[in-house]
DNA sequence: ATCGTCGATTTTTTT
DNA sequence: AATCGACGAT
């Protein structure tokens, strides 16, 4: 840490003042840090270089940047709204305007609020700024929406009716307690499932519509209406007697605390003076507010209570005594929008220019990223969206390669083609990291897998089915919660018989009236079991399960003179005491072998968090877990192939990219057929696949994919005749796969007219006629077909020269055998279908 | 209270 | 195909 200059006089003398009222109940790790440090952080060149506090950024700050990108990042004023084409270099532009507001003195890194789509970015972000100012910025905000607001939230808890050790409800959670709800209330009579219920409620909270609102507006004379009603009536009673929030609560609840509470949320309006949003298409309303009223300006009697409490905003307020509203920077891209069902309105960004008079718009158009022939592709897809303002991507670059398609006959077939051309494109000296394999629904992750454990590829699956939301995990995390917040009884049932301790529903009940009876918590009645008049085997259980937690929340309690032990020492702790683990180690069942090793592996992350956040408490832990997001679990380093939804894809980007399903039906999704609006934001998912590739793109489809365990027909995505013809290479074209002759597949198939640069045809740029096609591959033996069978081949012996039979591939010859133990690999030269590397063990072969 | 079996239901995307 | 819940036997 070098030393830093002093205080220069353009800055506001009130922000460290203010950071001294933030440190109160010490969750917020960096500003207290960036308090207690004068509200600074280190600078490498803002004293060394620059004579005087009021110059402006040094031009190297700026280097690279284009005419536009440039004017982005140097413009000051109230609003700037960055029309940010994808791969136009935004995050650079954000992050220099932020290094350029430090480094300047225009503001104290903690004045500076960003928020970012995922934590991934955030990091990315925050590093980004650290390395172009040459050392920490402490006290900066960069996080998500939701993160941002678990930290307002946790710090004036009390305020609302909560503790600062609330518990955060994800989707998961709140299904679970609405699942009860339901089947108490038998809702389910009237068409209510948990995922309706789960929907409506959420969206009503994006809208920011609480309980009382909505009961004014409701139709009372409907039965369904006011069944509706009391669904979210408990609802919202149970996460009150929980101290918990949902994921919709974080943002809204956010908001009513600072409509409620102007002097609360004059705190955060003196304190964040420069706010910039990433990602502004993918706001919804509640998110929108929230930027509205931090962006207020703080009325001068507001003003003054704030100075009566000691925080130093003089400096802040004008002539009337009025603090001003923060300068507010967006960034998004409107056809990038794919969030419209869980609430993301279009109209925050389209009409920014209304909502901030006076606001300027940058327009990025230069693209970085990808070729040409990506690019035009992108261009000629999005241009079918109708209602949007006309944008151009271009490139400096040059066209690349073409555009590679294929039509498999079964999504085994298009992932064997998929796991090949990642093998070619290793083979060349691609990293596998550089690759990554994209599809619209998680369950198409299936057939990929299974091709790419066969073929030895290292592949990485994220988000999906997290790791944090195994059924082990969330039991062990169910202990740790119930230790920070004994009021969560989602979390205390979830382990009140797990491990099997004889405590069943019959228990619980009597144990809920009792409480019910007494006045009690359900927590207290467990430690008064004895008086219950329960059998003596349960009435021990109860006890002992008690007096673990008890213990546990012991370890936490900072008044303890032993002092507060690790989250690792808790959890182990918990795990031991319980016998959880025990269990799981001791069973016959051979998956819980695995699930052993997932707790481990738990145990492990909390080690890890130890050491990222020294000072990190259990409520901290918690919070983070909590708030992961699928594109956060990325490691860059891991030298596997990513695949993901197209959702998660967003904001990232690779040397190759797989669009994989391009179907009707799967792109656009049958379920967005009805919704308004749904083709158009389908499509934008696509372009948003499409231009995360910065030189090799593939898309492919397949004839039949498996569904229900059925196989169903599928026809090639309309958008595929979207883009230009001459742009793809097809090896393999839906027009000849699917030349069998439906009547609705030519339909679509045939070429609109005047369209395109087509010379008439099929529209399909197809190498292959259809006959030649199908002579050889006869549709009775199809070469990729995948038997869905998990065979062991055990100790299988190979050695280069063997010849073997595959069942999909044929007769082949092994060349090469490498790897060891389970994960040894024969590279086989296969008669027919060219060269392969198979997985021993499980490989469907035999050798002869 | 626990375990096993059968049948229903499932798939859109996510913080 | 696979998971989840309901129901019935121990």
């Amino acid at each position: 840490m070098t030393s830093l200059p002093d205080a220069p006089q353009t800055t506001p003398s009130s922000v460290p003042i203010i950071l001294d009222g933030w440190q109160g109940d010490g969750t917020d790790i960096e500003a207290t840090a960036g308090a207690r440090a004068g509200g600074r952080g280190s600078r490498g060149s803002a004293g060394a270089g620059g004579p005087g506090p009021w110059r402006g950024p040094s031009e190297r700050l700026f280097d690279g940047l284009n005419p536009q990108q440039r004017e982005a990042a140097e413009y000051r004023g109230q609003a700037l709204l960055i029309v940010a084409g994808a791969g136009s270099g935004k995050t650079s532009v954000l992050t220099r305007r932020i290094a350029g507001l430090i480094e300047s003195r225009e503001a104290w890194p903690s004045e500076i609020l960003a928020i970012t789509f995922t934590n991934k970015a955030a990091n990315e972000m925050r590093e980004r700024v650290e390395q172009l100012l040459g050392g920490k910025a402490q006290g900066m905000w960069i996080s998500t929406f939701h993160s941002a607001c678990v930290r307002i939230l946790r710090r004036e808890a009390e305020t609302i009716g909560k503790t600062p050790s609330f518990t955060i409800y994800d989707s998961g959670d709140s299904r679970a307690l609405l699942k009860r709800i339901i089947k108490e209330l038998d809702a389910d009579t009237l068409g209510f499932t948990v995922g309706s219920a789960a929907n409506r409620i959420s969206k009503l909270k994006n809208e920011l519509t609480d309980l009382e609102t909505h009961a004014r507006s409701a139709n009372l004379s409907d039965p369904q209406e006011v069944m509706f009603l009391e669904i979210f009536r408990q609802y919202t009673r149970e996460l009150r007697r929980a101290n918990a929030f949902d994921f919709d609560d974080l943002i809204a609840e956010t908001v009513f605390l600072f409509r409620a509470f102007p002097r609360v949320a004059a705190l955060y309006q003196s304190r964040f003076r420069h706010i910039l949003v990433d990602e502004y298409q993918d706001t919804n309303h509640a998110q929108y507010s929230l930027i509205r009223e931090l962006t207020m300006p703080v009325a001068p009697d507001i003003a003054d209570e704030l100075e009566a409490h000691g925080r130093n905003v003089g400096p802040l307020r004008d002539a009337a005594g009025v603090i001003p509203s923060a300068s507010l920077t967006v960034v998004g891209d409107s056809d990038q929008s794919i969030y419209a069902f869980r609430g993301a309105d279009i109209r925050n960004i389209v009409e920014f220019e209304r909502d901030f008079p006076g606001a300027k718009v940058v327009l990025l158009e230069q693209n970085y990223r990808s070729t040409q022939n990506i690019l035009s592709a992108a261009n000629a897809v999005i241009a079918n969206n109708f209602d949007r303002k006309d944008k151009k991507l271009w490139t400096a670059v040059g066209d690349g390669e073409k555009i590679v398609g294929y039509t498999g006959y079964s999504g085994h077939d298009e992932a064997q083609f998929v796991a090949d051309e990642i093998e070619k494109l290793h083979s060349a000296g691609m990293d596998y990291k550089d690759i990554a394999v994209f599809y619209r629904t998680n369950a198409q992750t299936r057939a990929l897998e299974e091709i790419f454990i066969r073929s030895a590829l290292p592949y990485k699956v994220m988000g999906g089915t997290k790791f944090y939301e195994r059924a082990e995990i969330k039991d062990a995390m169910a202990y740790l919660i119930t230790v920070a917040n004994p009021s969560d009884m989602l979390a205390l049932r979830r382990i009140l018989n797990t491990p099997k301790r004889g405590i069943g529903p019959a228990t619980e009940t009597q144990l809920a009236s009792y409480a019910e009876d007494n006045g009690l918590t359900f927590r207290a009645a467990m430690r008064d079991a004895g008086s219950l008049g329960l059998g003596p085997k349960v009435t021990n259980a109860i006890l002992q399960l008690s007096n673990l937690l008890d213990e546990a929340a012991a370890k936490i309690d900072p008044s303890n003179p032993a002092g507060v032990s690790p989250v690792a020492d808790i959890l182990t702790f918990l795990l031991d005491g319980s016998g959880y683990l025990d269990v799981l180690r001791n069973s016959r069942d051979p998956q819980d072998e695995a699930r052993a090793e997932n707790v481990d592996e738990l145990v492990a992350v909390t080690r890890e968090f130890a050491r990222n956040n020294p000072d990190g408490t259990l409520v901290d832990f918690l919070t983070e877990v909590s708030l992961v997001a699928a594109a956060d679990e990325i490691d860059d380093s891991s030298g596997s192939v990513s695949l993901m939804t197209l959702h998660t894809a967003k904001g990232l980007e690779y040397d190759a990219v797989f669009l994989t399903g391009i179907e009707e039906d799967l792109l656009p999704h049958r379920m967005s057929a009805n919704e308004p609006g749904g083709p158009a934001e389908e499509r934008r998912l696509f372009y948003v696949g499409i231009t995360r590739a910065k030189k090799r793109l593939f898309l492919s489809l397949a004839m039949t994919r498996a569904q229900f365990g059925e196989t169903a027909v599928a026809m090639p995505s309309r958008y595929l005749q979207e883009i230009p013809a001459d742009l793809i290479d097809w090896r393999q074209s839906p027009g000849s796969a699917n030349g069998r002759g439906g009547t609705q597949s030519r339909a679509l198939n045939a070429r609109r007219p005047g369209l395109g640069a087509g010379s008439g045809g099929t529209g399909w740029n197809d190498p292959l006629s259809s006959s030649t096609f199908r002579q050889e591959r006869p549709k009775a033996e199809w070469p990729n077909r995948v038997t869905g069978k998990v065979r062991d081949n055990g100790d299988l012996e190979l050695a280069p020269g063997d010849r073997i039979r595959h069942a999909d591939f044929g007769e082949g010859r092994v060349t090469q055998v490498t790897g060891q133990g389970a994960k040894r690999v024969a590279h086989v030269q296969f008669d027919k279908v060219g060269a392969k590397k198979l997985l021993i063990k499980i490989a469907p072969i035999d050798k002869l």
